[in-house]
DNA sequence: CTTGAAGCTCTAGTGGCTAGAGGAATTATA
DNA sequence: TATAATTCCTCTAGCCACTAGAGCTTCAAG
């Protein structure tokens, strides 16, 4: 049996945080010690480190919903799991691509050496889009 | 003179959020019809798009605030914008770093041709953090 | 002058936590 | 065993950058 604290070092989810995802019913409510302190179990253990990892790869709290889920009926297919993973990886893939062409526009207007704000290429850019090499 | 809608329309930023704005400080109070509604100037226009840019380009709303009040002042030294900007940058740097890798162990665990969720690789790694390649 | 679109204010909700108040339980030390 | 230090409890409110909706008023076209 381990302490909300316990649970919370073994894992590096908070403790704020556990008790949100107990709130939202990603977990269940573990058993109480005689003074009313939750007490978790092996169990309670690895479903947070499954949350936590997921939250780790960018799912949401709804995907892990579905997934934990999933994991829970092994006789299922498989193919649920995968589209929503694939869907993610989609996701992620197309925040890479616009944050490659900020990254490029940044370091573009981070260049300037003006002395002064009036000449800035910072300012300049923001004031004025159509000095934007891509677009975004 | 331009109706709240109008500058909408031509920022692209939509009409609560250009209130948001106000509300927040980053537009000043424009003036107002004999019917309380909002009119805006060009220098009203031109600010707001200034802000459209910089949310574009992934600035948090106190990051243009103070890029705001920098390009209000022409003749001060721009290194104020560019340490802004330059911080900015390596956040967006460090993002693509992150989903790089996330990317990398996504492809992995979706490539699984399992046929259940008994042995499916997305389940398997999520619940097991030792099975991942790398660090996350 | 009517009608329908566009505007107004105000409140509340989103996601995924995080912080703090004020108190009770547990654990470690004397 | 007494006390002190730590951990835990619930509850409310706040974060960011909006977004949605209710209920009402004003504007512009025909």
């Amino acid at each position: 049996m381990f302490s909300i604290g316990q649970l919370s070092k073994r894992t590096g989810v908070k403790i704020p945080t556990i008790r949100y995802y107990e709130q939202m019913g990603l977990i269940d409510e573990p058993e109480r010690s005689e003074g009313n302190q939750r007490r978790y179990t092996k169990d309670g253990l690895s479903r947070l480190s499954f949350i936590r990892h997921s939250r780790d790869l960018g799912f949401s709290v709804e995907d892990i919903r579905g997934l934990l889920d999933l994991s829970q009926h092994p006789e299922k297919p498989c193919s649920d799991a995968h589209s929503i993973a694939a869907q993610h990886l989609q996701d992620v893939q197309s925040r890479i691509t616009k944050l490659r062409r900020l990254e490029r526009e940044l370091k573009r207007i981070t260049k300037c050496d003006a002395g002064n704000v009036a000449t800035c290429a910072v300012i300049e850019t923001l004031a004025d889009h159509g000095l934007c090499e891509t677009e975004h």
